[in-house]
RNA sequence: GCCCGGGUGGCGGAACUGGUAGACGCGCUGGAUUCAAAAUCCUGUUCUGGUAACGGAGUGUGGGUUCGAUUCCCACCCCGGGUACCA
């Protein structure tokens, strides 16, 4: 009987799950190792063959190391909340759950089918109670939290409140917002209007509870206030920064609008330092790295002063170059300063506004692409030069922006390029403050030479004069160093229906969280998915009775956004029905961090920077024992597409031109329209399926859509070939490949292994079902060998000679080396190569094949544990330990040295293995085809290289 | 612009610390088997000159280090990804 894989892959799918063969429990005695797949969010296309790319690679890693003798952690579970699920019910009235249960199970059955060694009974939800209870409880923790920088760590509130009771604000170092007291109503307080947020005991200590709250909600990691979002219309919801893409949503590619709106958010900024140091540790790729630390975009740099001519107060800006202060010959204003209005003079009144209405009637996405136009206005009013005491003009433009730094930029146009523009353009001073530099064409930016007109700077070195200058301003109390990062606390408010709810309510505006004994408070029951007839979200549209719990005046009506779920689900699977704990202390020990990390390289500034920062901050709280989730990542590739693109000719519709005729075509048609041979073929996208690599079947064509029920081919007969085109898959262009379909076609062994094959799994690479034969032949030849002509099964079990063993030994080294380097595609060769040599062999030795059997069960388990059985054994080749390779096996008696004259290879002389360097140069030098070579002259040096190769230099 | 990755046959790719470049697979060539086909097995397949033996060139381009470079160094070109008036 031939290889049957259908038979095979039901059965023992079927065996599996009966006997739980993956339940893997906590084993004290056993080394652990993590392999963890991002879980996908279940949409309802299915999955595709660029999905289990990663979870093939993954769990091939997990049977491997479970044949090693490792406890493996491999689980599975699905990142059910979500937007589509939430569209779908607000177009057809039904629950977003249904849906999503419906997904999963569909998502279920196809990864069953592939033979993934997953502990389902681990499966995590995210919008599963029992689950999001625990993502409220996270929640309430960031929320009694506050970050204090003298212990570098996430503390409980309560040590804060203890800190004011005792000596008020003093010694306390808190991440915190430093302009924090601008946004309070300071009528409510009594510690009058220069309140700079600093106060002491007996100040708290006169506070009633509801003014300590407003204080404490400052300090917070999870904290509720007026932010600028990023607001999207289209979606009815704020977006994170991440979630945001030139401007446009990253879904859908809507427009995406500043507004002010009271919102909740997580003080990630707290961590930008560790976030980014811990990078250094973590085993992942530099690319990875780099991206979150562009995103977290730490820059060294000094806060400076500029006291206000003729007005009270100050400008503070932000600069990278402090050493360039007496370059300085204007100050930029972002046109939303708060400063704007208070310091226009009446005469640039009109100027000035009709400026902001200018930038503001521009989207954020028309202020990006459009960088070159320099534009601008000033506002009448001067700032003094901190050190020389110069009238400074104060001017606005849209290049500075509100919402970095602080919003302000000392303009130094020698120094800084879009400084120079903007003085050329509004006929600025551009005074020189490098010695020996040529600043009339462009500013320079280099930060090497000395500085000149500098004052007390002059002839300093660029380092030199940043100490001088910041130690100066710290001096005089006009500035500090100061280090700035881009990265902005995470915006954690959804107006959507489908995510966790806050435990959060309200007394007169004042929130108020749940007790943790009442989580969780589950999703109420609405009528409609959509905002409120006056804005409010989904969530408001419940009546009183259909929440759960209904504390205070109203219930919070945001819920929580897609990656506060996925924050921290690696945890939970180490203990997901527990129902004290977020996580058993115990368990977490044991697990401890993820060892493997496989997932899409999408995730670089969101899930990844998220499940950091929540790490971090459980960690700090003493609730696990690791500050770094993710030790090692590989981020696959995707699997993109390949269009098949058909040729039609614009002046026969019905007529379709092979790819490879265009020329002949084309000349024997000649346009009547004159038209060139570019223009004279329009491309049609057709179904892949339809062609067998470059070849299109012309019947299935014209039975594909009615379109082409009457088309004509040129030329008619032969092979008809199509062009292609590399792209992502979607149905759109006809371009995406079913796994099922291949499943069938050629069982899931195969489709494993072929995955694998296709190239490195970081790699994108187009999708090419052509090869998959190959592999499949593989898998045939390797039945054949434990079969015999009629298909009954039949090896030999006499000692195997030392040709089969040095076969099976090579192969295990190489395979095992492989695996070890996490080079997944170069093992299938190496399985090739062995059945090839044992075919050759003519070999079907017991011994053999049930190391063969071993190695080839990660990849194609099926196939594995059916001739692990005929091989006669009960056990699951699974629990099988891997085998170890024997050196006397991996070496010939005699090796082939190649031997080279001035670097080419000239002739091979065939000597024993162990034989010393200098035996091989006497030995090599000793034969005639050397002498040939040499023509009598002496060599200037032989170099003789142990095992591989002899090079004589003449 | 800046940062990160990467350029190897007709194609996907291999070469782990500098050591026979092109493993393995696809495709293609020729052959065996077959009434025929499928399936299977064998052979060849970097380009180039040559019937062949054999020779020349060859890992994006140019240079360098080395007995020896796909691998290390310098400069440049191209492709992919990220990011951007970030002060």
């Amino acid at each position: 009987m031939e290889y049957n894989f259908r038979e095979i892959e039901e059965k023992w799918r079927k065996h599996w799950a009966e006997q739980h063969t993956y339940h893997v429990s906590e084993d004290p005695a056993k080394e652990k190792y993590y392999v963890l797949d991002m879980f996908p969010y279940p949409s309802g296309a299915g999955l595709h063959v660029g999905h289990p790319l990663g979870y093939i690679a993954s769990d091939i890693i997990a049977r491997y190391k479970r044949h090693r003798g490792y406890n493996v952690l491999h689980p599975m579970g699905f990142d059910s909340f979500g937007l589509p699920a939430e569209q779908y019910a607000i177009q057809t009235g039904q629950h977003p759950a249904i849906t999503t249960e419906q997904n999963i199970a569909r998502y279920r059955e196809q990864l069953d089918r592939l033979g993934f060694n997953y502990d389902w009974s681990r499966e995590v939800r995210t919008s599963d109670p029992a689950y999001y209870r625990w993502t409220q409880w996270i929640f309430i923790q960031l929320y009694n939290s506050w970050y204090n920088k003298a212990t570098n760590r996430a503390e409980h509130i309560d040590s804060l409140i203890a800190s004011f009771a005792f000596n008020g604000t003093y010694n306390v170092d808190a991440a915190i917002d430093r302009e924090w007291y601008k946004r309070m109503d300071l009528s409510r307080f009594h510690f009058g209007e220069h309140f700079s947020g600093e106060f002491t005991a007996t100040d708290w200590d006169v506070l009633n509870d509801e003014q300590k709250g407003i204080i404490l909600q400052h300090y917070r990691l999870a904290y509720l206030a007026d932010t600028w979002v990023n607001w999207c219309e289209a979606l009815g919801t704020v977006l994170a920064n991440d979630e945001v893409k030139d401007g446009l949503s990253e879904r859908g590619g809507h427009p995406v609008e500043q507004r002010l709106m009271k919102q909740w958010s997580l003080r990630i900024t707290a961590y930008a330092d560790r976030l980014l140091s811990g990078l250094d540790t973590l085993d992942w790729s530099e690319s990875i790295k780099e991206m979150q630390r562009n995103w977290i975009g730490r820059s060294q740099g000094a806060m400076v002063r500029f006291m206000l001519h003729g007005h009270n107060g100050h400008i503070d800006v932000f600069t990278t170059r402090p050493d360039t202060l007496f370059g300085v010959s204007f100050i930029t204003l972002a046109p939303e300063h708060e400063l704007v209005k208070r310091i226009t003079s009446p005469d640039h009144e009109a100027d000035v506004a009709e400026y902001i209405r200018q930038t503001m009637l521009r989207t954020e996405r028309d202020r990006q692409s459009d960088v070159k136009h320099i534009s601008g206005a000033f506002t009448g009013a001067y700032a003094l030069h901190p050190f020389t005491g110069e009238k400074i003009p104060v001017w606005i433009g849209d290049y500075v922006l509100a919402g970095y730094g602080t919003g302000a930029v000392m303009a130094v146009p020698a120094g800084d390029q879009r400084d120079f523009l903007f003085a050329k353009h509004f006929g600025l001073p551009i005074p020189n403050i490098f010695d020996g530099v040529d600043v009339s064409a462009q500013a320079y930016a280099e930060k090497t030479g000395k500085l000149m007109n500098s004052g007390f700077l002059t002839g300093l070195d660029v380092a030199r004069a940043t100490a001088e200058v910041i130690a100066e301003l710290e001096r005089k109390r006009i500035g500090y160093g100061r280090i700035n990062y881009r990265l902005r606390d995470a915006i954690f408010s959804r107006q959507r229906y489908w995510g966790e709810p806050f435990p959060v309510y309200y007394e007169s505006d004042t929130p108020r969280l749940l007790s943790e004994n009442e989580l969780p408070l589950t999703l109420p029951k609405i009528d409609k998915y959509l905002p409120t007839e006056n804005g409010e979200p989904p969530l408001a549209r419940a009546r009183r009775e259909d929440w759960t719990i209904y504390h205070g005046d109203r219930m919070e009506y945001n819920t929580m956004p897609g990656w506060a779920g996925s924050s921290w689900y690696f945890l939970r699977y180490m203990d997901p029905h527990n129902e004290a704990n977020m996580v058993s202390p115990d368990r977490v020990k044991y697990w401890g961090a993820v060892d493997l990390y496989m997932g899409g390289a999408e995730h670089a500034t969101g899930h990844l920077l998220y499940a950091r920062f929540w790490t971090k901050f459980l960690s700090d709280r003493g609730y696990i024992p690791f500050d770094e989730p993710f030790k090692k990542m590989i981020n696959q590739g995707m699997i993109l597409g390949k269009s098949c693109i058909l040729l039609r000719d614009t002046e026969h519709p019905d007529l379709y031109v092979s790819f490879d005729k265009q020329e002949a075509y084309v000349a024997a048609f000649p346009s009547g329209k004159g038209k060139s041979a570019d223009d004279r073929f329009q491309h049609l996208r057709v179904d892949v399926n339809l062609a067998d690599g470059d070849e299109l079947h012309r019947e299935g064509l014209r039975k594909w859509q009615p379109e082409f029920s009457n088309a004509k081919f040129y030329p008619d007969d032969g092979t008809f070939r199509c062009g292609h085109e590399v792209e992502k898959m979607s149905k759109r262009w006809h371009n995406v490949v079913d796994p099922e379909v291949l499943c069938d076609q050629y069982g899931a062994d195969t489709m494993r292994m072929y995955e694998m094959f296709l190239g490195p799994v970081e790699q994108s690479k187009p999708w090419d079902t052509k090869g998959i034969s190959g592999v499949h032949n593989f898998l045939r030849k390797l039945w054949r060998l434990a079969h015999d002509k009629e298909g009954i099964f039949s090896v030999n079990d006499a000692t195997p000679t030392r040709e089969e063993l040095q076969v099976l030994h090579r192969t295990l080294k190489r395979v095992t080396d492989d695996l070890e380097r996490l080079s997944w595609n170069t093992v299938v060769s190496a399985l090739m190569i062995a059945v090839n040599e044992l075919t050759a062999l003519n070999s079907s030795n017991k011994t053999v094949l049930e190391g063969i059997c071993v190695l080839l069960s990660p990849y194609a388990p099926h196939f594995a544990e059916e001739l692990w059985s005929k091989l006669g054994h009960n056990s699951s080749v699974t629990a099988q330990a891997w085998p170890v390779y024997d050196m006397q096996y991996l070496e010939d008696t005699n090796f082939e040295y190649p031997v080279s004259f001035n670097g080419k290879t000239r002739f091979k002389i065939s000597l024993p293995a162990d034989m010393l360097p200098a035996d091989v140069e006497r030995a090599v030098l000793d034969t005639a085809e050397a002498a040939r070579y040499l023509e009598g002259k002496t060599p200037k040096k032989v170099v003789v290289v142990p095992k591989r190769i002899v090079n004589v230099v003449m």
